[in-house]
DNA sequence: CTGTTTTCTTAATCATGATTAAGATTAATT
DNA sequence: AATTAATCTTAATCATGATTAAGAAAACAG
């Protein structure tokens, strides 16, 4: 039994040893390479990843063939396309992973068939979809109202040790700002 | 019983005619007049609100004094501030009806309940997060990937009435453009 | 430990769109 | 209809941060 998923989900919902290994049933434990991906743009993504070692990034190509990065999946977080994985639709999105990590998988057919035995898992994705979502309108807040360097020096700030482990360049992706910018920010 | 919200619904759940009557009670049918406020800064949002009838706009004051508009809320759609209702802390935001309106009320107590009684309504709900959210990430990737120009012509393309009926000013603020600069768009 | 790939830096030039400051139109109120 | 308030336009100037183009430094692989 995974003791940090344990305590994630006992974060949210109130459920019982024998309950999370229900849910623990229905996910299988992975493991994937450095540079290797999730998902691939045109794939169909069917599942949902709970990040247990290791970190990833989550981008698409833009229409000036830059790798945008979306997201960064880190350690005790979900990460999937929801926008694929929601509307059964091929994903514009990759998922890869930055560092050799591990992960359980949880297919959308098994969580389908879970929220039937068990509503409160329900509850559970109700809530974290919750939080997710409140997580990127504050994203699109801070997008609007700071510059640059701003978000450059919250990021910084606010994940000081994540900030040393990610290359620089898909830093400036994740924050919209180019790999040169971030240089003269540090340098001033 | 609200046709509108019963096919609304219906469309992501099986809810028999007397589950949405249940539903139905723990919403409080109410009217505003242009002008006035859902929700101002300071105060902690503890409902969500379906509208019926006219339209909003949520917004808050950013840190040069602008009210930067982060969402329109339009007739069948719900609109409140999920950061403060979810956490139970005083908002930051704004919301106020631009015409007289209607709209139905559902407090976050009664839906706490109604989860309890009406699981489905749980169901309900993680599915309307889910697209919320999905919405929310296009937006971001939107203004990744699009100049200030390709934005304002995205928008008007794909709502070609509201923007018609709402002030130039306000979708400059949602775009996170200047007013002046979607006058000389249209001038060009 | 040596060559190769990946990442980061510096500096010059350039573009998008903000800001400022009027003035013009349109809409709402008396 | 007259007045006031709200909204939109135009044009000049300015700033942020992109782009381009090297080269430097780290990290990685053989």
């Amino acid at each position: 039994m995974n003791s940090n998923l344990t305590n994630y989900l006992r974060k949210y919902i109130t459920i019982s040893d024998s309950e999370i290994e229900l849910f623990q049933s229905h996910l299988t434990t992975k493991t994937i390479g450095k540079k290797e991906y999730l998902l691939k743009e045109g794939k169909t993504c069917t599942s949902r990843y709970f990040i247990t070692k290791g970190y990833f990034r989550h981008f698409y190509i833009d229409n000036k063939s830059n790798e945008q990065i979306i997201h960064f999946g880190i350690e005790n977080w979900w990460i999937t396309d929801y926008a694929s994985l929601v509307n059964k639709t091929p994903s514009k999105m990759y998922i890869q992973a930055l560092e050799n990590a591990e992960y359980l998988e949880l297919s959308q057919e098994s969580l389908e068939n879970l929220y039937l035995k068990l509503p409160k898992i329900e509850r559970f994705f109700r809530i974290i979809m919750e939080k997710t979502y409140i997580a990127s309108q504050q994203r699109i807040e801070f997008m609007f109202s700071l510059s640059g360097k701003q978000l450059y020096e919250k990021f910084t700030h606010s994940n000081p040790e994540f900030s040393k482990r990610v290359p620089q360049y898909m830093l400036a992706s994740y924050l919209g700002v180019s790999p040169e910018f971030i240089s003269k920010i540090k340098s001033k």
